[in-house]
DNA sequence: TTGTAAATATGTAATGATTACAAAATTAAA
DNA sequence: TTTAATTTTGTAATCATTACATATTTACAA
C-alpha cells in the first residue's frame, strides 16, 4: 500500500510536480501492479474522481514515461500498457486472457555494454516479452 | 535474394496456399529485412502490383504470422512491424529515427523452460526489445 | 490578500492503424 | 464446363491515442 506521501516523493525524486491527478494515477500503478491500460486507469480512477479527464491520463502517463518514473509495455498489439515498477523485470502475457504477469530476468544475460559496442549505439531501455499461454489457460489449448 | 521457388516452397512449408500476393509479401519480407510496417510494404508493393488492396497485405501478414512463418514486433508504440526472419534474435529501435536493427541474442539466457516450469505457463514466443539511439542519431543526444 | 502569469486539467474533435464485412475475382474440384 | 471454396478487393467501421482550444488551478509578486 503506497501512501500518499510516498507517491508525492516519488514524482517529486523524478522531478515530477505532484498534482492530485498525477498523485492518483502513480498511487493507483503502485497499487495495482497489473500493467492497466490507460483506459482501464482511467475507468478505475474516475470512479473516485468523477472529473478526471482521459486526456490528463494519458499526458499524465506519458511524462511518467518520459521522465522514467513508469515503464510503457508495448507486449500487447492493441493498447500500451503501464507499469509503476521499473526494477529490471520481463514481462509474460498470455495470448488468450491477455493477462500480464511478471517473470524474473538476470540483467547481466542482456549484455547490454557489448551490444553497445558491437553497434556503436546507446541502449537507454530493455523489454523481454514472453508470450503464451497462463497456468488457467494452457489446459483450453491442448498443452 | 529469395526466387519465387524459393518463397513457395517456404509458404507450403507452414501449409499456406502460395498465392501470387502471398509469395510477392513473403518475398519483400525477405529481401528487404528492415522490418516494414504493412503500410510500408503496401507502399512498396502496390508500385509494382497496382491492384493488391491493403486489406490482403493485412491478412496476408496475419496469416503469415499465426503460422509461424514471420514475426510479428510490437516494439514500436503506434503500429506493428513485421520479420521474415524467424530464427531467434532480439532487436534495436532507434528512438529518434525509428530504424530497428537486428542484435544477437544467446537463447539459452531467456530461460524459458526453467520460467515454464516456475510459473506453470507455456512460452510459445519470445521478444528481446532494446531502445535507445542508433549510430548516426546519438550525436544529436549529447551521447 | 490580491492580481497575474505559468502550469495543469478538461472536453471535444481529429488522426491513423487496424479490422469488419460484403461483394468480386480467382482457383479447385467434380 | 459448373459449382463450390478460397482468396482478394474496396469501403466503412472501430478504437486507441493525440491535437488543440478552453477552463481551472497553482505559484508568486506586489
Amino acid at each position: 500500500m503506497a501512501s500518499i506521501e510516498k507517491t508525492k516523493q516519488y514524482l517529486t525524486d523524478f522531478k515530477i510536480h505532484p498534482s492530485f491527478q498525477r498523485i492518483a494515477i502513480m498511487k493507483y500503478l503502485f497499487e495495482n501492479p497489473v500493467h492497466p491500460t490507460a483506459d482501464e486507469i482511467h475507468t478505475a480512477l474516475v470512479a473516485v474522481i468523477p472529473t478526471l479527464s482521459k486526456t490528463t491520463v494519458y499526458n499524465t502517463l506519458s511524462l511518467l514515461s518520459q521522465a522514467g518514473a513508469i515503464k510503457e509495455l508495448t507486449i500487447d498489439e492493441k493498447q500500451l500498457h503501464y507499469d509503476g515498477y521499473i526494477r529490471e523485470h520481463a514481462h509474460f502475457r498470455c495470448n488468450n486472457c491477455g493477462k500480464i504477469i511478471d517473470v524474473a530476468i538476470d540483467n547481466d544475460t542482456l549484455k547490454i555494454e557489448s551490444l553497445e559496442k558491437e553497434h556503436n549505439i546507446i541502449i537507454t531501455d530493455t523489454q523481454v516479452f514472453y508470450k503464451g499461454y497462463c497456468n488457467e489457460c494452457k489446459n483450453k489449448f491442448n498443452y
